[in-house]
This record gives C-alpha cells, structure tokens and sequence, in this order.
DNA sequence: TGGCTATTGATATGTTATAACATACAAGGT
DNA sequence: ACCTTGTATGTTATAACATATCAATAGCCA
C-alpha cells in the first residue's frame, strides 16, 4: 500500500477501477450509489487532491445535479461513511480513497504548494500514540493523521 | 512527556505555570504578549478543552477584551504561532500547550463523550508515516495526529 | 396494494475564518 | 520633540464550511 498521488501513473485507470470497486461494494453491502454519489465520487476520483464540500457542489451543479450545500454534504458523507472517500480535516476537504476495498486507517501527506495529497496508511494502535493511549488507558476509535510539507515535485522546484 | 488531561492534578498550576512559562519565551524571544493575549492564553489554560475561537471571543467580550472575530482570530494567531497554543484540527478548536517551553510535536487524544482533550508528543519523522514520506520523497513540515474515542472516565461510564 | 424507509428538493440558518481598511501605539533614529 | 517604521487593534463586511428542518418522492418488501 504505497503513497500514489505524486508520481505518474495511468490516471484514468484510477478513476475507473475506484468505480468499479465502489459499485461492487455497494452491491455486496446492499448500498445504493445513486446518480449524485456517483457522480461526485467519480469527481473526486478524477484528481488526486482534496475538493471542498463547495468545489464539489459546483461541479455537480453545472451539471443538472443539484445547487444547495446538502446535496454535496449528503453525497459526501455517504461517501465517507461507506469509505469511498475520506475528509482530510486539516483542509476541510475530501479526497477519493485510493485503497478502495482494503481495510484501513488513512494517513495523508499534504503538500502545501501544489495542496496534491496522496494517501497512505497508519496503524493508529502501535507507535508513540497508540503507546500513549495505552498508558494513558484511552480507547482510540478514529485517528486523523496528516503530515504538510513539499511533494517531491514541489521540493525540487523550490531548490 | 505524559499526557494529562485525564487525570487528576492541580489545576491551578497548570494555568500559573503556563502563564510564567510563556511570559518567560516572550522575554527570551522578543514577543509581545498584550492583554488580549495574555487573557487568551489564560482562558485556554483553564481548561484541558479545546475551545472554538467563537467561545473564546465571547469569553473575551464579557471582559471588554473585544467582540467581532478578529480579536479572537488574532490572539489564537498569535498564540499558535508562538507555540503557546495548538489547533486541534479535527474539531476547529484551539488548545493551550501542555508542554510550553519543549519543542515537540504535539499530538491529541480527543473524547468524544467529555470533550476533554490530552495533549502527547509524536515523532512524525519515525514511524509509518516518515517512512511512507521518505519513501514517496515527501518533506514533512508539520503534521497533525490525532485519535477520538473515550478517555478513562467516560470509558468506565459507558461499561 | 399499502406501509415503511431512504433519498431528494428546497429554504433557512448556524459556525468557522478571513479580507479590507482605518486607527492607535511603541520603538528607534535625527 | 518629531518623524518613520512596524506591530497591534478596531470595525465592517463577507467568504467558506456545515447543518436543521420539513415536505415530496422513489425504492423496497410484506
Ligand atoms: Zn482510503
Ligand atoms: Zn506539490
Ligand atoms: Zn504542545
Ligand atoms: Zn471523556
């Protein structure tokens, strides 16, 4: 599970095989990807950084599918919910999940230049935290682990 | 560096210490810390929450310490930037620093049934997240962790 | 079919954060 | 004392993010 979203790839690859795995969970778990979910989940597929709740709505909006805040807010937390896509909380933002289908606690590294972020993953109960958690006798449910900096691209255009 | 936040302790230190801890910094470091701020920090102090800016500006305004968002907006500005204070990301709130005067990387155990807030360290270089950043040859400048659940008190509550 | 539930549509509002501009005030040089 | 420069405040307005509420509708199943 390696951090995409920096380096080249086929592209469109990801946009379809993120819907293709979505509609296959949504089948097996007997949820509905109604036309908007679709719609903004294929969206947010389509870039590797985080869209606002508002960027999103716009898109949506050009295209016939609604034009108030609680359609992209109900998309997206159906989204989230179901795990298609995840809010990176330090920008108020939300980004397609790029390991569709595996279990998994998401981690972000967010570069403040090009604000592309690419997703990896954490387990939140090992290292300093879940140590800390440990002695401290908390009991972790959710963790937000973002780290903000310079994508390899950014970094060598500031040298 | 333990986190405190759960545990029984004096209170009053935390405030008095927090507040001669950071007058000390600002005398070594050529800050100024005006009432407005100084009130900030101690109204932050007086609680192991994370207060909204929006609650802070209204504590501040009770005492004639200003009242349109700005002031508040300022003072946590001000404070976060001078390490006296820290964002806790997921819940748009501010928090003074447990561990004023050490340079750390601050990290946040966050109930979500109390609201009471732990701060604890990380080193986000090590770890799974500094090893996914080497790998994809992202430059980490700052990061955010942290877990929501329940702390030791409304963990036994809810037993 | 009828009743149930999830989803959508629409309006309004709440919450968090910043832009923009004017003024006050402290520090340092002449 | 006077000016200059930079920092801090005051003030108004607005941008950006998020939710409450209620009525209408679509899909599902007994
Ligand atoms: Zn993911
Ligand atoms: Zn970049
Ligand atoms: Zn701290
Ligand atoms: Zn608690």
């Amino acid at each position: 599970m390696t951090a995409l979203g920096f380096t080249q790839h086929d592209h469109a690859k990801c946009v379809r095989s993120g819907l293709a795995a979505a509609e296959a969970q949504c089948r097996a778990r007997k949820l509905r990807l109604t036309p908007v979910r679709r719609r903004a989940l294929e969206i947010l597929l389509s870039e590797h950084r985080a869209l606002g709740a508002y960027d999103l709505l716009a898109r949506l909006s050009e295209e016939g599918l609604g034009s108030q805040p609680p359609v992209a807010y109900r998309a997206l937390d159906f989204l989230v919910k179901a795990g298609f896509a995840h809010k990176v909380e330090a920008l108020n933002a939300y980004l397609a999940c790029a390991h569709l289908g595996d279990d998994h606690a998401p981690a972000f590294l967010i570069c403040r230049a090009c604000r592309s972020v690419a997703e990896t993953a954490t387990t939140p109960r090992q290292g300093r935290l879940g140590a800390a958690a440990e002695e401290a006798g908390f009991l972790i449910e959710r963790t937000v682990v973002e780290a903000q900096g310079l994508c390899p691209a950014c970094r060598k255009a500031a040298a």
